[in-house]
DNA sequence: ATTAAGTATGTGACTGCTCACTTACTAGGT
DNA sequence: ACCTAGTAAGTGAGCAGTCACATACTTAAT
């Protein structure tokens, strides 16, 4: 069946994701990832010239994601706390969603000559801490947040806990849920973050 | 040159270490170990019946070397939260020592089939945070640590930081340093767990 | 002490497999 | 006619693990 080449990369990007979820980043092999589009391990190679190319479509493709998920976050409310609720909702959402994403970053395929790839992801950690960092920021300014902690350090603390969370659970202790645990510490380092009232 | 099996088995971990810092843990051939410590890739199967078992033999000595530094951190003083600290500092230097540790947790070595090298991380990650925990609820009843902050959590939130410290070192900000920016974060989250005494 | 037997450590050559990538060729759309 | 998306059949490299054989140590009987 042939297909326009756009739709085809799509595809492809598609079961590359789908298909690392299922096996872990490393074990997609130019003729798994083919097999489950359903064209010949050869067809790949029309589309991207080499699987570290893939790979790179298939980062953009994530990042797009993301930064969707991000700004849908933040329209739901103007309230910086909320904000960053929301932010952190929508990440611990994405990671599991698409398990392979914290794995990649450790993955051979990322951290093997493949340069590009690592720069993409630093990029996008970054830029959601830089989201972060201005919700906090906004958040001092209207007083509900503690003043003698950066909102760079703050934001620190507060990725870290997604990766904490996403390491624990790609351990592999079932019956923990990324998304509730996360939530629930989360609101627990909110809370340290936030002005007594009392 | 013959070497006893122990002697040689040591040398081996030691190798696989020391090559995993270098290439990542997914490189570490058993041809490349083997030339590493000046025998043939044979020669290791003499030692070791399987690469998995290799690896079962590092997370091993891992785990020891670990657990050694636990247990000098804890040596230095008995004021709880200067145990966390220590204890917190021990990790992160490990961590900086030995570069592949977080990296291994993702490593396709651990993660296709080799369900007991990924036992005996799990197995590694709780003992520590147990350890947070005890010094964690001491500092409580010392009056030192805010009570509504259950221990389990506020370690969670500990154990999240060294993790997160590790992810943004090996994504590769150079200038970044792990210890000391950990340390400083710590000290952060700590002053925000610890009762105001103002 | 010498030696013979047995065992532990080591080797080079090889096997069988998987993988990314290539090449020569084919069919459908315009 | 021509380009585009596809294919079947390779190619060469890298890998874990095996095997027949060699060489160093240990032990115990002479």
């Amino acid at each position: 069946m042939r297909k326009s080449a756009e739709l085809r990369k799509a595809e492809i990007v598609a079961a590359v994701l789908d298909l690392a979820d299922q096996i872990g980043p490393d074990r997609v092999t130019t003729g798994a990832a083919a097999s489950a589009v359903g064209v010949s391990q050869a067809a790949l190679f029309r589309h991207f010239p080499t699987k570290a190319a893939m790979w790179l479509a298939v980062a953009d493709h994530v990042a797009g994601e993301l930064a969707m998920e991000w700004q849908r976050a933040l329209a739901g409310t103007d309230n910086p706390l909320d904000r960053v609720t929301a932010l952190m909702a929508a990440q611990l959402g994405q990671i599991a969603a698409t398990p392979t994403l914290p794995m990649l970053l450790f993955s051979r395929e990322l951290n093997v000559g493949n340069e590009d790839l690592r720069a993409a992801f630093r990029g996008l950690l970054m830029k959601f801490q830089a989201l972060i960092v201005a919700e906090l920021a906004r958040g001092q300014d209207a007083g509900c947040l503690r003043r003698e902690v950066a909102p760079e350090d703050a934001a620190v603390l507060l990725t870290s806990l997604v990766q904490g969370m996403a390491i624990r659970w790609s351990l592999g202790a079932r019956n923990f849920s990324l998304i509730g645990e996360g939530k629930r510490v989360l609101e627990i380092q909110l809370r340290l973050l936030t002005v007594k009232e009392d």
